[in-house]
DNA sequence: ATAGTAGTTGCGAATAATTCTCAATTAAAG
DNA sequence: CTTTAATTGAGAATTATTCGCAACTACTAT
C-alpha cells in the first residue's frame, strides 16, 4: 500500500504536499496541506469528525470545504458506508480499490479486486438514461474473523 | 419491476403490509404499515425526509426507528449515495439490483446487472480480516441523457 | 520584492439531521 | 379480556452541515 509519505523525507514533506495540491489545480492554504498531510498518514478512510478532532487549529467549516474541494478535482476519495459515516481517503498514490467493512466492528479492509472491464458496457446497453458512467461505488460488508470468533 | 401492490388488491392491501412485516419478524404497528405502504408505490429509493413528509401523522422518530428494524430484517435496503442523501426502498417482491445515478440532477434508474459469481470468492482469497461477506453496495455514476443535452 | 486581486479563512449563527428520554399506548399472546 | 413487552409521540438534546461576511492570504503580475 504506497504512501505519500513513503515517497518523500520529513522536510521535504510540507513542499511535496503543495505540489501535490497544485497538480491538482488546487491552492495550496494552511488547513488544506494539513488535511492532506494527515490523509497522507491514513491506512483507512477517516469521518470529517476524526479529522477534525486531529486538527483543532482548523476551523469545521474549512475542514468540510477542503475535503469538498479535493473531492471535486478528484484528490480525496469519499466512502459512503451508512447514514452517519461518510470517510474520506486520498486517491493519490494509490491503486483504485473498494473496501471491505466489518458490519460488527467497523474495521475495514481495502480490495484491490475490481469490477471486470465489460460490465459497464453490459450496463449502459440495458439503460434508458445513460449513455455513459463516470464511476462507481463498490463496498462489501462481512463480519471480520475477529468478531466471528466472539460469537 | 414487480411491485407488492401489483400483486393485492387495494382492500388486501392492510393486510397484505402486516403479513409481509410478520413474515419479516417485525409486529405490524401502524408507523411501520404506513411506511412500508409507502415505499411499496415508489419505483425509486426515497430519503428519510421524503417519506417524513408524505406521512406527517407519524413521528420522525418512529420514521427512523421503522427504517432501522426494517433494514435490519432485510425488508428494506439502503442506499448510500452521498453524505446527505441516504435512500430507502423495499427489497420484497424486487430482484436484487443496483442503480445508476445521475451526477448532475440526481436522476436514478436501476441496473440488474449484478457482480460476476466469482468476483466475492476472489477477494476473500486475497482478503486477511475476512473469510466470508454478507452483501455489497454497488452504484454507478454519470452524467443521464436529458443533462448531457443542456451541456 | 511588492502590491493587487480573487479566493479562502474563521467565527458564530442558522439550519438540518439524528438520537434520546420517558410516560402513555398498543400489538400480540395467553 | 388481560397481561406484558415492545412501540409510540413529543420535544429536548445532540450532532452534522451550511451560511454570511469581514479579515486575511496565496498567488500573479508587475
Amino acid at each position: 500500500m504506497p504512501r505519500l509519505s513513503d515517497q518523500y523525507n520529513e522536510d521535504e514533506n510540507r513542499n511535496s504536499t503543495q505540489d501535490l495540491l497544485w497538480a491538482h489545480g488546487i491552492k495550496a492554504t494552511a488547513p488544506r496541506i494539513a488535511v492532506i498531510d494527515f490523509l497522507v498518514q491514513q491506512d483507512n478512510p477517516l469521518s470529517i469528525g476524526d479529522i477534525n478532532k486531529k486538527l483543532p487549529k482548523y476551523s469545521t467549516a474549512s475542514i468540510y470545504r477542503t475535503l469538498d474541494v479535493c473531492i471535486d478535482k478528484g484528490l480525496v476519495n469519499r466512502v459512503n458506508i451508512d447514514r452517519s459515516r461518510a470517510l474520506f481517503e486520498l486517491t493519490f498514490g494509490r491503486k483504485h480499490h473498494h473496501h471491505i467493512i466489518c458490519t460488527d466492528c467497523g474495521d475495514m479492509e481495502d480490495s484491490e479486486k475490481c469490477l471486470p472491464q465489460d460490465i459497464e458496457k453490459t450496463i449502459l446497453s440495458h439503460s434508458k438514461k445513460f449513455s455513459a458512467l463516470s464511476h462507481h461505488s463498490l463496498e462489501f460488508f462481512g463480519c471480520c474473523k475477529k468478531c466471528d470468533v466472539h460469537e
